[in-house]
RNA sequence: GCGCUCGUGCCGCAACUGGAAGACGGACCGGCUUGAGGAGCCGGGGGUUGAGGGUUCGAAUCCCUCCGAGCGCACCA
């Protein structure tokens, strides 16, 4: 491609819209917005106060990038292209737009990359971003640079920070469904109000014992839990970026459960406000499903199942079964398990439940060590065959009284629901595998509707069936018998409530949010330990708590295949930072503390980044009310406020969007916004995928010197085989916006990737298939200015009724398809428009016009240069959007199809306002239609005037 | 295994809410222009809409079955 602009370069018209051109163009108006402003959106008050449109405003949203040391290649900049269309259309119908992008810019690749080069991830960070600003700058979006913050900006981290203490200084009130401060939960428990767990006054309590307390209620706490460690990244990872598989999404490591004490976000508490709050916003079904899917939510019932003493709480979502479980699994891990366990065999007990353990104690202990060393990888591919041992105690079924023995078993997971269940080996999957296999009994409950018959000896697999009657199940005082699922399911639900031995209840698939990691390259917490080892938020003066500058900032890692290691920060190692004197203002003057080393995960940045996109200088607060409430407030289109238009990928469909929305349901909660969600439409952008070109080994070969020859594929000599696939370095295939840029000019790249096709869709780059869209922009050069002397070559005189209306058309059609994000359609009505306009000997001035502003927002350089051709002056940016009259949409004549039983048999030309009636006529009247008919009578015609008549024969 | 998308000329993809199958672009073919080439200009060919069945006056569009591709979840009680 190079060498043919080269070659052409002698001779070419002078004036010809060809990349040497384009790039002048391109440089001198970016200059332009850039001096002028011309992008910098007012707010109504703060540092950014200017005039704002009170009515029309509009808040666009890319998901923004992680800089990544290798630099952008033309798929990154698709959605980015798409959102700045959107931006400047809205400019040109009078919109206040704030549209900006950011940076996010904490993250493990760079502490990687200086574990690799002992480049401080800072340095190498800040040069990937110069060169993400450089090379994204050159295509020409219309951002407001102002707003553009980066998340490892301590000016924005101090606030990350800050709203890590709100929501540490939170608790969730169950009753009215809403954060509130930790201070009115203390207060309650001054007062008496609220009793503390064992009946103690407050004041009686510890330091420890109010913290451990408190640390029950906050929405941000340190706990020892349950985690999944990845010694070959050296930290925990949260339960969202381990694959199905158990390996790190990231490096693809073996992923462990380990115990370790983590800070956790309680985003549990809010479980049920974020699957209701999906429900009005404008996303894709795709992403509100896999969200709610992620949350999981289930209702069921408690049940109480005495054993011994103690009482084990399972969660099931089926209790009409209940006279069906006859046996119990708790999870290995489940703390009654040590409390149940007697110290010899029961009588009678099968060899096969022993796990060839002389005693109880010894067969949990066998199994649990056995169930502790096995990966997620293990356990995902063993879950066919169930394993578990018996634990020596039996329960009592409430309602059948029976007795049933209790097992462990690794297919009950300790994180979900009680981690204990019932089983009902009849009517669930698992549990007629686990029976199966240990010989325990069966009991049909529910009426089996496939003929199999009520004996569960003669069955290949549970009955699982909810559209059936219940059978089996009755005792003294309640009875289920011939109910259906869910009335049998109330019926039972109630008797538990009233025994006080169960109650319905809701369960969340979802868990708490793992929220520290082991890494430099993070927000650190803004919290200390005393003496004492109690726990102390920082006051907010002293934030923002900074990273220390280190020797060695890199994380520990191990073998990744050795689950017995531990995480260790590298922050602990650095004794000046860790150890300090501070007067936290608390009253108790300067003391010793001990600050937290862990750091917040990636996410944390992203999780309110839009707040600070409004306010972002802003030094009193996270944003100032006036102008969250004016961006993102809610109105009628919105009803709980949010962004206008969020674009990016849907691989973001769990975390990023879940994360962010519990941040700012908190900061809704407690105040500090008007908005409930923080996004109202999301849309997700398809990828752009390339050709991928491997050599005979299986080794990706540079695409860009492939030749193809035959239908086969040869680079330096040898046959090489393409395959779809991503676009990247390590694939060979990238191509790079800057070579672009260089050949073609940014208009060209932004129109042929919104022609390429619907924006939400994947689509393969095509180098060859530019040439459309540099054709389409030299012809709309053409037909505007002379290639030879660079003058305007438009006519003053008014256009003929055919150009009005191809304008027209062309301007209605247009405008729908970008407000609906169809800008692959919008272009075709632009080039039909423009190969009309090449058709004629010059081009009247006022459709020019028209085009020049109806092209602007996609190929915004060029628009300006011929806007200023055309005689005027400054940026059409905010010059009105070409509006249709619809006097010139219709036209004089329409052709209307004649059909005989749905195939066209004539067409007639008619008026396009002719009555149904006359058009029957003269439909009726075709030669087409009477041939086709051959005598038959009618028996009606359907007229859909003036496009249609269908004639129906007898 | 369960759930969600999607299958239209050689390719990327249009087709309103069920109303003439193909807009727009690429590729291809022919002509013009050019010393030649080209991304210049004018014109052209090409489909049983994945398969089968159903609803309808009429189906790419709605329903069912099957085939194929992609994505998500996956012992969640």
């Amino acid at each position: 491609m190079e060498q043919s602009t080269a070659a052409a370069a002698g001779d070419e018209p002078a004036h010809r819209y060809g990349a040497a051109l384009a790039r002048g163009i391109e440089a001198r108006w970016q200059a332009y917005w850039a001096e002028n402003g011309t992008f910098e959106a007012p707010n109504p008050t703060g540092t950014l106060k200017g005039h704002v449109s009170e009515a029309k405003h509009s808040f666009i949203m890319d998901m923004f990038p992680y800089p990544s040391g290798s630099g952008v290649h033309v798929g990154h900049p698709l959605g980015y292209i798409a959102t700045d269309v959107f931006a400047r259309y809205q400019r040109m119908n009078g919109f206040t737009v704030l549209h900006t992008l950011g940076f996010d810019a904490f993250g493990l690749p760079a502490e990687q990359h200086a574990v690799a080069t002992g480049e401080h991830p800072r340095t190498s960070t800040e040069a990937a971003i110069a060169n993400y600003r450089r090379q994204l700058g050159r295509i020409g979006f219309g951002h407001d640079p102002r707003r553009s913050i980066t998340t490892i900006d301590p000016a924005y981290y101090r606030w990350t920070q800050w709203i890590f203490l709100q929501i540490f200084n939170s608790w969730y009130d169950t009753r009215r469904e809403s954060a509130r401060p930790i201070s009115e939960l203390i207060a309650e428990f001054e007062s008496g109000a609220r009793p503390t767990p064992d009946g103690r006054g407050w004041a009686e309590l510890s330091g420890i014992e109010r913290d451990e307390l408190l640390g029950e209620y906050r929405l941000a706490y340190a706990k020892e839990v349950s985690v999944n460690w990845c010694p070959g990244l050296g930290t925990v990872l949260a339960n969202e970026e381990v694959t199905a598989d158990g390996r790190s999404e990231r490096g693809n490591f073996p992923v462990f459960k380990s115990k370790l004490k983590q800070w956790m976000m309680r985003i549990t508490a809010y479980g049920d406000r974020l699957i209701s709050d999906l429900e009005p916003l404008d996303w894709p079904e795709a992403i509100k499903l896999q969200q709610r899917n992620w949350i999981g939510r289930s209702e069921g019932a408690r049940v109480d199942f005495p054993v011994d003493g103690h009482a084990i709480t399972v969660f099931t979502t089926r209790p009409d079964t209940l006279f069906g479980a006859t046996y119990m699994v708790l999870a290995p891990e489940h703390d009654l398990v040590d409390a149940v366990v007697p110290a010899a065999w029961p009588e009678g007990t099968p060899e096969a439940w022993r796990g060839g353990a002389a005693t109880p104690g010894e067969a949990v202990t066998a199994y649990r060590a056995m169930a502790a060393a096995k990966s997620d990888v293990d356990r995902q591919a063993d879950a066919k065959t169930k394993t578990g041992v018996f634990t020596g105690a039996y329960a009592t079924n409430p309602v059948s009284g029976e007795q049933v023995p209790v097992f462990i078993a690794d297919y009950v997971l300790m994180g979900y629901g009680t981690g204990a269940i019932m089983a009902v080996p009849a009517h669930d999957t698992r549990d007629f595998a686990f029976a199966r296999a240990f010989g325990l009994p069966m009991r049909c409950v529910v009426e089996p509707t496939d003929g199999r018959g009520e004996d569960v000896a003669t069955w290949d697999d549970a009955f699982a069936s909810y559209d059936a009657l219940i059978v089996n199940s009755a005792n003294a005082e309640v009875s289920l018998n011939g109910l259906g699922v869910v009335e049998a399911k109330a019926r039972i639900t109630q008797w538990l409530t009233e025994k006080g031995i169960g109650e319905g209840t809701v369960n969340f698939r979802l868990r708490d949010w793992l929220f520290s990691r082991q890494r430099y390259w993070g927000e650190p917490f803004p919290v200390v330990y005393d003496e004492e080892g109690v726990l102390h938020a920082l006051p907010e003066s002293m934030l923002p708590v900074e990273l220390p500058e280190v020797e060695d900032f890199s994380p520990r890692t191990f073998d990744p295949d050795d689950a017995k290691t531990e995480p260790e920060t590298p922050l602990s190692r650095n004794a000046d930072w860790v150890n300090v004197t501070l007067d936290l203002g608390d009253g108790r003057g300067p003391q010793r503390y001990r600050r937290e080393t862990n750091t917040m995960p990636n996410w944390a940045g992203s999780c309110w980044y839009e707040l600070r996109y409004i306010d972002p200088d802003d030094e009193n607060a996270v944003v100032d009310p006036v102008n969250e409430r004016y961006w993102m407030g809610p109105d009628s289109g919105k009803p709980n406020g949010g962004v206008d238009l969020y674009i990016g990928g849907a691989e973001h469909a769990v975390l990023h969007l879940l994360y962010s929305r519990f941040w700012h349901k908190v900061l809704f909660d407690l105040g500090y916004v008007s908005s409930k969600e923080p996004f109202h439409k999301l849309f997700n952008q398809g990828m752009i995928t390339a050709d991928v070109y491997r050599d005979a080994r299986g080794f990706p070969v540079p695409a860009a010197e492939v030749e193809e020859r035959g239908g086969k594929y040869y680079w330096d000599g040898a046959e090489v085989f393409r395959e779809a696939g991503k676009m990247g370095k390590s694939l060979k295939n990238s191509v790079s916006p800057d070579d672009f840029c260089d050949t073609y000019g940014a208009d060209t790249l932004r129109v042929y990737e919104m022609s390429m096709g619907p924006l939400e869709v994947s689509k393969p780059w095509d180098t060859k298939a530019v040439s459309g869209a540099v054709r389409f922009l030299q012809r709309v050069w053409r037909n505007v200015v002379d290639e030879e002397t660079g003058l305007p070559r438009v006519t003053e005189s008014e256009p003929d009724a055919e150009t009005l209306r191809a304008a027209h058309q062309a301007v209605a059609g247009v405008a729908e398809d970008i407000a609906g994000l169809r800008f692959n359609t919008a272009i075709a009505k632009l080039i039909v428009l423009n190969n009309h306009l090449t058709k004629l000997d010059a081009v009247p001035r006022q459709t020019a016009e028209t085009l020049v502003l109806a092209l602007a927002p996609f190929a915004p350089h060029l628009a300006e240069e011929l806007w200023a051709k055309l005689g005027h002056s400054g940026t059409l940016t905010f010059e009105p959007y070409p509006v249709a009259d619809p006097r010139y949409l219709v036209a004089d004549e329409v052709t209307c199809v004649v059909q005989v039983q749905g195939k066209v048999r004539d067409k007639i030309q008619v008026a396009p306002d002719i009555s149904e009636d006359a058009l029957k006529e003269l439909a009726l009247a075709t030669d087409g239609a009477q041939r086709a008919l051959d005598g038959r009578a009618v028996r009606t015609v359907i007229v859909r005037a003036p496009k249609l008549v269908n004639i129906v024969p007898a």
